[in-house]
DNA sequence: AGCGTTATGGACGAACCAGTCAAGAATTGA
DNA sequence: TCAATTCTTGACTGGTTCGTCCATAACGCT
């Protein structure tokens, strides 16, 4: 009944992603998005509204990514807990130490930029977290049900722990660090997780 | 010989380090600074050069606080070199929790800002980064000595794994994680440290 | 006091950018 | 084929921002 759009509307965002990641929110101009997407502002702002409402839609999918990508590594059976554990912070670290443009995670990026003056964004990113400190902690507790971690200890803090390193090694990779150290830091983190006496 | 400047040169720099923390380096307008300085833009160029060559100066002086803070705060005799670490490892989580405006800390959010296209910050950042890196070092081998950090562990990769908590522990209050969250890693980020067997 | 030198401040220029709009294009249904 | 509807394009607007410039002010030296 009316001219349908030409342009697949999700292959626009991770156009749009790819641009807010590298160069940040207010350094992005939606002329550079048109002319990466080859599209017209005008179809632009007729489809997303604007810049900041793309940049929540870009940022919305983005966490939402991150957590669906993370619960697959994370989520199985009891007996693999401890080997999904050791190979999500392994590949953390080496994804991170791989990111040789050192734009880090969108999600801390963003948060960076724009959290402070942007409720939406803040909201979001806090539910984020939340999200992967829980599937954390899931896994964790599949790692003292399957003893391969002290029993007596609180995984939800254990949970926020590794958490905190996880987020700590994409800060250190964004600053600059080797890949070696990274490593070195899944490594010893994994290490000093408490492990059952026997 | 000439007329004297009016203002002091470093007072300004901190008025411009608190609008290029609180807004970020592309969200900060040179006019800001000058409203905030009650000085003319032509003073501001004079003085400094430019918006760019003003972050770099800011960012500088920065870090090198940060250092110069971090330095007293861990340096000193082995014997109190545990308690140094611990009140350290706290100091960053309350400091992080204090930070209600979730500005986080200037060095990460100019970092994750520029770093990517700014190789004068992406430098500065590195090289800050390995000297608190150094910093920990030290303390942890000074505990070593003293017998409370077991003898068999490698300071160096311990100090990496510290600072990636803390690191982290900055990214998480950033996201809005809660106080109690905070000084919960800070918590098991110590205990999980290896003690001397004895 | 007069001069040379440097600081000041605000007006100005040029570029940039988010968002709008109107004219035309593509599609479906009648 | 025509009408109705939505999409597309790109020029345009209004506001913003970096950086410059210049007349003027303030100081030290002679």
């Amino acid at each position: 009944m009316a001219r349908p759009r030409k342009f697949d509307e999700q292959q626009v965002l991770d156009t749009a992603r790819e641009r807010f990641w590298s160069g940040g929110y207010a350094a992005t101009r939606m002329e550079d998005i048109a002319e990466a997407t080859e599209l017209g502002k005008g179809s632009l702002y007729g489809a997303f509204g604007g810049k900041q409402a793309m940049f929540h839609r870009v940022f919305d999918d983005y966490c939402g990514s991150v957590v669906e990508a993370v619960s697959r590594q994370l989520c199985g059976n009891d007996a693999d807990a401890y080997a999904r554990l050791s190979a999500h912070v392994y590949a953390v670290a080496a994804a991170t130490a791989a990111d040789t443009a050192h734009r880090g995670c969108l999600l801390a990026k963003g948060a960076a930029e724009l959290a402070e003056h942007d409720e939406t964004v803040a909201k979001r990113a806090r539910a984020t977290i939340e999200a992967l400190q829980a599937l954390l902690e899931g896994d964790i507790a599949a790692c003292q049900r399957n003893g391969d971690i002290a029993a007596d200890a609180d995984p939800g803090k254990l949970a926020a722990l590794v958490l905190a390193v996880l987020r700590g090694i994409e800060a250190l990779g964004k600053a600059g660090a080797s890949e070696e150290t990274l490593t070195d830091i899944a490594c010893t983190a994994l290490a000093v997780l408490p492990r059952p006496a026997h």
